[in-house]
DNA sequence: TGAGTATGTTCAG
DNA sequence: TGAACCTACTCAT
């Protein structure tokens, strides 16, 4: 589920296994052969994560790039090594573990020159300690753009997909088609603090939920409280069913390809 | 077991 | 604007 809180994760797991030890790197799949080649014993320096982008710096000039996509992911398996089954793009294996890539949609050897040209295109990671809020706030707030479209602008918030979207406009009360210049500075503060809060949370457990039962009392009694627990979130993928806190059914409809989810009665359309 | 669907991004037309 | 990428999960059969 490569939301930012995926990549982060794996940006510390790679560093509490690979970092400081020379790394047998290899592209069992051969798309990735020649610069896995030159990666291969090298000893893995750093690792990071901006938004949905991972980086593992080898030394000077040696950045491994990768961007899971919609599809990618990274297994995290005890040695001994496997041999490797499907499509692997990338496999690492350290003194402790190896970890096996497949179908992502970046996967690349570049520079620090090009890795930092990455980073400044990326706008404010909630995840990141050097993040800039104030850099989206000034974005946001003389955009004509909605929410929804500024929530998933990388160059904006660097790290929220769409299930953040739809659950952080829900808490929020916002309606996702609020253009960025109506949102209040005080509702923009609420907002950034509670995704710093949300994907911290998402890092932590590894999955994104955002309702906590117990700590929303405005949840509706059972026998909603079932449906509640099932899923741990309050909008996204509940096209039609009730909502949590008031039970109207959830809207659903398609935003620049991608779907949108929300209350109409919880986040209702500013009035003109 | 197979169909359908998805959390994202880039590129061709 | 639509296709491509080509994995993993859920649900129906």
């Amino acid at each position: 589920m490569p939301e930012g809180h995926t990549l982060h994760r794996l940006a510390r797991l790679h560093r509490r296994r690979y970092r400081g030890h020379p790394i047998a790197v290899s592209s069992p799949q051969g798309r990735f052969a020649t610069s896995a080649e030159v990666l291969d014993g090298r000893v893995l320096e750093r690792t990071e994560a901006h938004g949905k982008h991972l980086f593992h710096h080898y030394g000077p000039d040696l950045v491994l790039h990768v961007h899971l996509g919609l599809y990618g992911t990274f297994s995290d398996v005890p040695r001994p090594v496997e041999p490797p089954r499907g499509l692997v793009r990338l496999r690492l294996v350290g003194p402790s573990h190896f970890a096996d890539l497949r179908g992502p949609t970046a996967c690349e050897l570049i520079s620090d020159v090009e890795a930092a040209a990455i980073h400044a295109r990326l706008g404010a990671d909630p995840l990141r300690r050097d993040a800039d809020p104030e850099r989206a706030w000034a974005r946001i707030s003389r955009s004509r753009a909605p929410l929804a479209t500024l929530l998933m602008d990388q160059s904006v918030i660097a790290g929220v997909g769409n299930v953040y979207r739809a659950e952080a406009l829900f808490r929020h009360g916002l309606d996702p088609l609020l253009p960025g210049r109506a949102l209040r500075r005080e509702q923009w503060d609420a907002l950034w603090a509670d995704l710093v809060a949300l994907l911290r949370e998402g890092v932590r457990r590894g999955k994104i939920e955002t309702l906590r039962p117990e700590h929303d009392p405005r949840l509706l009694a059972p026998p909603d409280r079932g449906a509640v627990c099932a899923r741990r979130v309050y909008a996204y993928r509940r096209t039609g069913q009730p909502c949590l806190v008031c039970g109207t059914p959830i809207a659903h409809s398609e935003h620049l390809a991608r779907n949108l989810f929300w209350c109409p009665t919880c986040q209702p359309a500013a009035a003109a």
